[in-house]
DNA sequence: TCAGAAAATGAAAATCATTTTCATTTGTTC
DNA sequence: GAACAAATGAAAATGATTTTCATTTTCTGA
């Protein structure tokens, strides 16, 4: 994936410098959906002189690659995730751990269609956000 | 809905003032997804010396009454929606125009329950929204 | 190899939506 | 009408994110 980041950069003009390479690194160790802040605490430790701004700045790079997205969750600030395997998925939120577990539904996608279809709408992308209690929590 | 507003409020020894008579009224009135900054200026053109503060405070009141949703788009900022008919709804969001319309469908909340059960996981309550091309800006 | 240009960095300032503070006004109660 | 609670509006504060800017790093071509 880094490869893939360092070939987006290339083809405009961008570099993959040191603090790129270990912010990617850092976001694709976890596999968790990391904020901007946790992100940049994690990376703080392997290299203290980091600044902030880097790490939003590769975020962004990162979304503009495809290879991140964003996501807005009901906590008031953005969480990344990798574009890893399942192109498209939804989200199961614990409101009590905060867990935050990915699936798909194919059923659901179709249903969404036909509810587009219905009303003349043409889907581009949808977020579907499932909050409750997780199985560790009930 | 005046009325449970201040209901609402008199339950909690507070009241149901000119401002905010006149903040939940133009909020009635738009039957859309208003901003905060959106409904601060209707309500300015007809009482000017309204403060912004005032809005927010009353939407904050209202959602607390549950008579108002917060809903967050991907803009940035909250839209507000009256708790009016349709107990609850998703939303197709037009990329074009930024038009929302509101929805149910059965048998998606159906899958959802499903998807839940599956991961064990109980749901409180969900957001689903499709964002796309509107049947006007096709 | 070196000069110059382009890009990247980090710190600090700026932004934007929203919330809080605070002095003042308004409404309620006794 | 005095005393007190609640509401208001302006301005300041907040918190996430972005921009600015001076400095540093990297690349490119002579």
């Amino acid at each position: 994936m880094l490869d893939r980041f360092e070939k987006f950069l290339n083809e405009r003009g961008l570099r993959l410098t040191t603090q790129r390479q270990l912010v990617v690194r850092t976001f694709l160790d976890q596999e968790e959906h990391l904020s901007a802040e946790e992100l940049y605490l994690l990376v703080k430790k392997k290299a203290p002189e980091i600044g902030y701004t880097t790490v939003y700045r590769t975020l962004k790079l990162l979304a503009e690659a495809d290879l991140a997205h964003a996501r807005n969750f009901q906590d008031g600030f953005a969480r990344f995730e990798p574009a890893h395997y399942m192109g498209h998925h939804d989200h199961l939120i614990c409101r009590k751990c905060g867990s935050i577990t990915e699936f798909t539904n194919e059923h659901i996608e179709v249903m969404q269609e036909k509810v587009a279809r219905e009303h003349g709408f043409k889907i581009t992308d949808h977020t579907l956000d499932i909050y409750g209690v997780c199985r560790e929590c009930r």
